[in-house]
DNA sequence: ATTTTTTATACCCGAAAGGGTATAATACAA
DNA sequence: TTGTATTATACCCTTTCGGGTATAAAAAAT
């Protein structure tokens, strides 16, 4: 799953906004935006900011690897 | 496992110098050992292209869930 | 111990990330 | 349709990443 669209799952299942997510995580607004629209260039730092919000952080993991989810 | 302990394994353990994974990767060797010596504000696409070299990429992942080795 | 190889630290600089903000576009509700 | 809420795009500005390079430190080899 791309990363854009887990952020985006996410956000809308914890029934956030991209304003209330990018408080929450203490990043900027344009960032959150540019995370969900894909952009890749995007600072690692900052993105583990906003993925520890959802008890997730970035790692390394096998090219078509399958990460379960939270129910198993 | 720390990313940079992550990358400085596969590295060494794939007979590689910094200056040939940088070239490798097409990365700068500045930015090899930024990664190497733990900077979390790198950018996730080159990161991503140091990763690619042994099979491997970023992704979100449950904070504490281990990712199984190679063997399986 | 000495030489060679590899890695770490430091500097300069262009390019771009990210924050703030404004506006347009879209989605949703009434 | 009209109005509201949310998201997408665009601009300006400051900060800093990342490349290149040089030098120092450390590790490995002889």
């Amino acid at each position: 799953m791309k990363l854009s669209d887990f952020v985006k799952e996410k956000r809308s299942s914890t029934n956030l906004t991209q304003p209330e997510l990018a408080e929450k995580a203490g990043v900027g607004l344009r960032f959150v935006r540019d995370l969900e629209q894909g952009k890749d260039t995007v600072r690692l730092d900052k993105v583990n900011q906003v993925l520890q919000l959802f008890g997730y952080q970035l790692g390394a993991i096998p090219i078509n690897y399958n990460i379960p989810d939270d129910k198993g």
